[in-house]
DNA sequence: ATATTATTAGTAATAGTTATTATTATCAAT
DNA sequence: ATTGATAATAATAACTATTACTAATAATAT
């Protein structure tokens, strides 16, 4: 694994920010510091950064995959309304994981929570933001 | 709504399954009956099911979503080798969702327990079928 | 400094899904 | 049974997210 100028902008780009953004987000963010790089560039270090384990990549309900450094585990939920992606900290005990993984005999890398609905601010205001 | 042979044929190929299939899965499933079904009406009419309560859609973290006919909450296993998903029986009680609803300020329409890792079979065989 | 080779930009390609459009099928009311 | 209104369809194009390819570039060990 080599340093370049490109890795650090990206992981500069997805450090320090809490709203769980996709590829495309972290581009855009990088592009100000580097109006050259590439979006392939983008993609292939936020892969390389979550099979190191220094990202995890959740996988969205509504299109495109999210990125989010707190590697620690803990679960998410996903407003249908304004697409936000909020933190549960929840997360499955080790008792419960190891009582799955025996019951039915697989062996469990990772385990989330996931829950869609509506966020406090658009259940606040459901009748006039959406129509479901 | 109305009732039709295609979507007739894509409630039964989906229906009677365990294996969660994705929409091309059903669809080939449904040209057995009829050749000439379209991949745009099986997506239509799964879509259309899913809207109204009779299926779940599922978001693999491999590439395309999965359907499922059981609609009582549950959770659902992804193994990294085989891509095959099996049902977890067990869910988040209501009071588990009220009481994050009430931190969170949040309606939650649904929520699931996603694990991924390797399979019963797979993990046994784990060190010839994958290289993770 | 130079050689090695991971990394990059740019682009093409792929996968999954949705939108469009002209045609056909369903169903309720005659 | 026939009609009329319109939901649903097949076929295809379009779109979005992501990966693959390739020649050029740049980081690191020696």
């Amino acid at each position: 694994m080599r340093n370049s100028r490109q890795k650090n902008i990206i992981r500069q780009a997805v450090t320090n920010r809490y709203d769980h953004p996709t590829a495309v987000m972290i581009y855009e963010t990088a592009r100000m510091s580097d109006p050259n790089i590439s979006l392939g560039t983008v993609y292939r270090n936020l892969n390389q950064m979550v099979h190191r384990g220094e990202l995890i990549k959740i996988n969205s309900p509504d299109g495109a995959d999210r990125f989010d450094w707190q590697t620690f585990p803990h679960s998410h939920f996903f407003c249908k309304a304004c697409s936000s992606v909020v933190d549960i900290k929840i997360a499955p005990s080790a008792r419960q994981i190891r009582s799955i993984e025996k019951h039915y005999g697989c062996y469990l890398q990772s385990i989330q929570l996931i829950g869609v609905g509506y966020c406090q601010k658009c259940n606040k205001n459901k009748e006039e933001l959406c129509q479901n």
